[in-house]
DNA sequence: TTGTAAGCGTTATCAC
DNA sequence: GTGATAACGCTTACAA
């Protein structure tokens, strides 16, 4: 079967390559007869032509491909319910513009390079990168670059365009919920060490928020998560141990969903009761998290909408369009169940 | 910045471009004395060549892509684990392959047209999917275009190659381990519909370890799931209100452990003790299931070496080499924890 | 309003 | 062993 290519098209609509492009591709300029276009259409539609990507990208220099790329190590991927909940939005927006999603991981210190090879190769004409971390220098190279590049996620001080949730008034409207309901100690897990932004922010508001209530902030009862349930099953287990039978909290913070499920356990194998002894909030509304014993309440991510504003900025970039404000943030909403009971009396 | 083409290389090298070609595609036939090719490779790296994927996709007629199509609905995407369970295998081999993947989620009904697309366009070399259905005619496009294509999960019939379970030994064992503890009366809710093939075959494994063990096979308790948590917790709530209460069952098959947390939750929410008044096996081993309260039995699946064989084939199918063995078959675990409790008395 | 022709950066087929 | 030279299928000035 030979391939159709725009000359089979030009053809059978008795005009040249060009028209054919013109049309096909919906240039603005060049003025097209109503009558030509139509044939040029029927003609193509008529030969199921379908313009060959590889051709296309040599010559417009656009792959017409956006890349999304994670750096979290394998294990931590598979336990990770952001990607899926992010890609419906993502992917919908990339098919609007016609364009198409790559996928990619790479490897914790390759990423320089890895960036590099994909700037170079021009396989992709821009990316969305998940989770940044301050101090990264592989964006140093992005930067550079001028690689078309949007952050899922808040790096202060950098000129990436960024789509996020404000994680600091999240995490704030978390824990005055925990404080509304009289608990005066409060432990808090984050999602992650503190070199990930989401992670600082999510604890500043934590912060914030005791000393809003006129509420100590104690070291002892903070914990870093590290994005999997074991993570926090294991944080949990120590703040139990080293801390709760001496000085006991009434409620904690984790700052993440998946983190909260290992915690729970963890609260649970010591006998203790959510949210009798202890109530719990997370954060993410990640699927199962209405699922669980008890369902738990949590901070509500918009990740539809973050997974598209993502990808329309990007592509707004790539089109040379100008990003008025920089950086969104979206809104959260916490959604109330029932981990924390009812007012301590 | 001037991109580095081949032709720089060339020069620096004092070779051609073809030799340069030649070189870093490691071409079998052709003989370069070590000499040139370590000036070549020097020179390349010193520029810090990286070769145009367009041009390379285009010339050689490869793109050096491989697709992976999603045709769930964005809903069950979000809750779907397995994709990122997959994932890593999946891209771990498509980099050994010097190779990337690309992502896509079709509206069910698209389909047809969308493969056709992709296939046109050359933007992908292959496809994986995931998934199949019975009576899916958009895959008779894909076999009569001769795509290749390798499908995760099975397609009896068909003449794709394909990567699974054996899922109806799967269930079996499952179902022979609560046959094992003592329970005679085992309600089963599927994962999705007969429709799917992995669905149908886990149902079958119920029923041939009901039968092999000399138990009945009762239709009225049986439900079918649809991916989802949701339908766990109504085709359970379901089966408690109309068969529990009048003709009890000790035990539950839930074939996805998905569906299962919904089926759990309607289970305590009906003021039900789980493994006390009923038992339950799940399947797939998702990462929260050692979670859960309490943790979850279940079946293992050997998911990085799902996405790494699925990638590999259809690779080696690429590359026009002759795949013997058609359809593998990888073993499944079944994962003992503490929903299923004790030998009943 | 439409056509001509020159790239885009590779790979592949032959000669030498 | 290595090098011209012709594809590959499209876009895009520029000319008509």
């Amino acid at each position: 079967m030979k391939r159709v290519t725009s000359q089979d098209v030009a053809r059978k609509a008795g005009v040249s390559r060009t028209t054919v492009s013109l049309v096909l591709n919906n240039v603005q300029g060049a003025q097209i007869s109503e009558e030509t276009r139509q044939r040029v259409l029927q003609s193509a539609n008529a030969l199921g032509y379908v313009p060959e990507a590889a051709a296309q990208a040599l010559a417009s220099r656009r792959a017409k491909i956006i890349g999304l790329v994670l750096t979290r190590s394998p294990h931590h991927i598979a336990s990770d319910t952001f990607l899926t909940q992010i890609l419906d939005g993502l992917i919908e927006v990339v098919h609007h513009y016609g364009m198409r999603l790559m996928i990619d991981l790479l490897e914790v210190g390759h990423q320089k390079e890895a960036y590099l090879q994909l700037f170079r190769a021009k396989r992709i004409d821009g990316l969305i990168l998940s989770g940044p971390r301050f101090q990264d220098d592989a964006l140093r190279v992005l930067e550079e670059l001028g690689f078309p590049t949007v952050l899922m996620g808040n790096l202060p001080n950098s000129n990436f365009c960024s789509v996020d949730v404000d994680n600091v008034s999240a995490a704030y409207k978390a824990v005055k919920h925990l404080i509304g309901l009289g608990h005066r100690r409060i432990a808090c897990i984050t999602n992650a060490d503190l070199s990930y932004t989401a992670a600082a922010d999510r604890l500043q508001g934590y912060r914030q928020a005791l000393q809003d209530a006129g509420l100590p902030y104690d070291e002892s009862i903070i914990r870093f998560g590290d994005f999997d349930p074991d993570s926090g099953y294991a944080q949990m287990e120590d703040l139990l141990e080293k801390v709760f039978f001496k000085e006991p909290f009434t409620a904690a913070f984790i700052a993440s969903d998946v983190v909260a499920l290992g915690a729970k356990a963890a609260i649970r194998d010591k006998g203790l009761c959510i949210p009798r002894d202890i109530a719990l909030v997370g954060f993410d509304d990640v699927p199962f998290s209405r699922y669980t014993d008890p369902p738990l309440t949590t901070i509500r991510l918009p990740s539809h909408d973050l997974g598209w504003n993502a990808g329309d900025r990007l592509i707004r970039m790539i089109n040379g369009e100008n990003i008025e404000d920089k950086h969104i943030l979206l809104e959260t909403e916490l959604v109330i169940r029932e981990s924390c009971g009812a007012h301590l009396n």
